[in-house]
DNA sequence: CTTGAAGCTCTAGTGACTAGAGGTTGTAGA
DNA sequence: TCTACAACCTCTAGTCACTAGAGCTTCAAG
């Protein structure tokens, strides 16, 4: 049995996120010690270590609860879950697509200016200034 | 003179997000009416113009707060202005370069199922909860 | 002069936490 | 067994950059 503090240590959540992930119903309430305080068995630790792994792979609070409703609706068809997966593959590939665009434009902006000169003429006011200089789209 | 929602529909800026801008002080207060309206200048819609692009950019509301002293104040260095842009620049090279490892991954987890069978052995849930299938760090 | 779109202020909600106050419990060492 | 104190508890409020809604007033066209 583990404390929450302990917890934190073995998936790297820090302590208030674990609460946090209670009050929003993506952990379940976990068990209590006499003193109310919280203690976790083997399962709490991998459900949570699911949790941080989505997490860092950008899923929203809300695409997990989805994801661990089907784990634990084992007969329910896994489209649900490569569809999940595939909508977050997209999103990721727009924000690729936007970050890269503005990548463009902010290193044709700092390169402009030698960090010279007064603000008068700086290049990178007068590119923020006038949106028609820009190469790209965003 | 133009009225907010004018203003508005020229920036592309929806009217509640002009009147925010001005909460916060990034706008400066606009002239009124007599009924208490807001009017506006071809100077704030220069102004605005700038944030919209700023913002399109990825810049913070502090971070263009900080431009917009320099546009105003010209006799200082625009070094301050090329390190923010250049600071800007980093952060969305950094959040390129995770979202590519997060692609990799995605890829590799949307792929390996496909849609058939239970969520009992879906690779994309068995996947999630088991950080050590990865190629990339993330 | 009427009508209704557009304006006003104010409060509260979003997502995913994070910080702090103020109190309680668990545990290691004396 | 006692004592210290780290770790725990709950609750409220703050973060960022807006967005939504209630309830009211003003502007401008017909």
């Amino acid at each position: 049995m583990f404390s929450i503090g302990q917890l934190s240590k073995q998936t790297g959540v820090k302590v208030p996120t674990i609460r946090y992930y209670e009050q929003v119903g993506l952990l379940v309430s976990a068990g209590r010690t006499e003193g109310n305080q919280r203690r976790y068995d083997k399962e709490g630790l991998e459900r949570l270590g699911f949790i941080r792994h989505a997490r860092d792979l950008g899923f929203s609070i809300e695409a997990i609860s989805a994801l661990i409703d089907l784990q634990q609706h084992p007969d329910r068809s896994c489209q649900e879950a490569t569809e999940i997966a595939q909508d977050q593959l997209a999103d990721v590939r727009e924000k690729l697509r936007r970050l890269t665009a503005l990548e463009t434009e902010l290193v044709r902006i700092s390169e402009g200016c030698d960090g010279d000169g007064s603000s008068n003429d700086c290049y990178v006011l007068t590119s923020l200034a006038d949106h028609r200089h820009c190469r790209t789209e965003h």
